[in-house]
DNA sequence: TAAATAATGAACGATATGTTGTTTATTTAT
DNA sequence: ATAAATAAACAACATATCGTTCATTATTTA
């Protein structure tokens, strides 16, 4: 009786999600059709919208499930910025690499390839900046900062999707003990130095 | 006789473009249908079709247009990786940012808030990545970085189109020299030493 | 085994698409 | 200034997708 014992509903669900996550790959959020998806997950069209609203309900449902999955991930890290503690933005990208190892294909789906979804890169580019923003929230009165704490955010946030999404891209290259250690180091130390690359003015 | 001397032409394509750019800060391109060009146009949904094939068409026409802008801005920009000359990266971002700030408009449609078009971002990256991957291609011989070339490079472009989209999103709260030659410090130094935020291992 | 409910299948109106003609208005060239 | 060229307007069309309704069939639960 509830909707979650029903095998039969367990299944077309999954048959829809299934579908769906291939479809994006393949031809793209945008050029998907409801019938597409029916076809797919061989249900009527009509049982799709015994599912779900419509296209963007069945996307967003999507996206805030994994996204809640990384937000669980990392609500128990620590983390401080004043003073800058290397070890805990290590421990928050890590963990979050480590979550990405174990759904390495829903990641891909979203994050990679003139198909991925940009709404979540953008969700999850939100959460990031408010886990790093609490880092500041500590009540340590307010310092003088050279550069807008804005562009810091900002900045700190880019380039941790950049390097996600290049670890994804590339089929996870590295242990993600190394990437979130390397990261760290590069932005506490500037990235050119810890490369080794020389830096002349 | 030649397409451009037409004023007729002129007019119709520049109201297109016009209602188009409207449209993407409104409602987002998406939900654009050719009947809201042409109402808002003031021209008739099948003259629309005498201009551009379909949306996507009009879409990549003024992108590749923004973006070869951009590219013609950049192209003599001397750049250098090994050694890593700060000047020449600011200079890069400088060059793009004063581009920016004569067309901010458009930027703004294509790059800030919930509608911006995430393909004119990519497209973006790839120029900026293209631009900085040649100071790397000078004949001087491998040498041992400690991280992977395209890492580095992914986390460059990264922050640097990080920076330029916030600089574009608070309305140029900065001058343009100022914000790259911040940007090309904290890419030398690191960004927080840069910030004056303490380090602690 | 009976009742509940999920899924199917057919049909519908509504909306947007892209195309094809024809007519009107404007521009260019003579 | 006028005629030829062409852009734009207007109407009509077939097609596709959408979201909904309703009756029927199949499956699951109680």
């Amino acid at each position: 009786m509830n909707k979650k014992t029903d095998l039969r509903v367990l299944r077309t669900n999954q048959s829809i999600r299934k579908a769906f996550y291939e479809l994006i790959q393949e031809k793209g959020y945008e050029a998907i059709t409801i019938q597409d998806i029916a076809d797919r997950a061989m249900i009527n069209r009509n049982t799709f919208y015994l599912h779900y609203q419509d296209k963007p309900d069945l996307l967003d449902i999507c996206v805030d499930e994994l996204l809640e999955e990384i937000k669980n991930a990392i609500v128990q890290c620590p983390i401080s910025m004043r003073p800058f503690s290397i070890s805990t933005l290590e421990t928050v990208m890590q963990t979050i690499l480590e979550h990405i190892s174990h759904n390495t294909s829903y990641y891909q789906a979203m994050l990679v390839g003139e198909n991925k979804i940009y709404l979540f890169q953008s969700k999850m580019e939100k959460i990031i900046k408010d886990k790093l923003n609490e880092g500041w929230n500590s009540p340590q009165g307010n310092s003088t900062l050279t550069i807008s704490k804005e562009l810091l955010l900002e900045y700190l946030v880019s380039s941790f999707m950049g390097v996600v999404i290049w670890w994804i891209k590339n089929d996870l290259p590295l242990p993600a003990e190394e990437v979130s250690s390397q990261f760290s180091k590069i932005v506490a130390y500037g990235h050119l130095k810890t490369a080794g690359i020389a830096v002349k003015e």
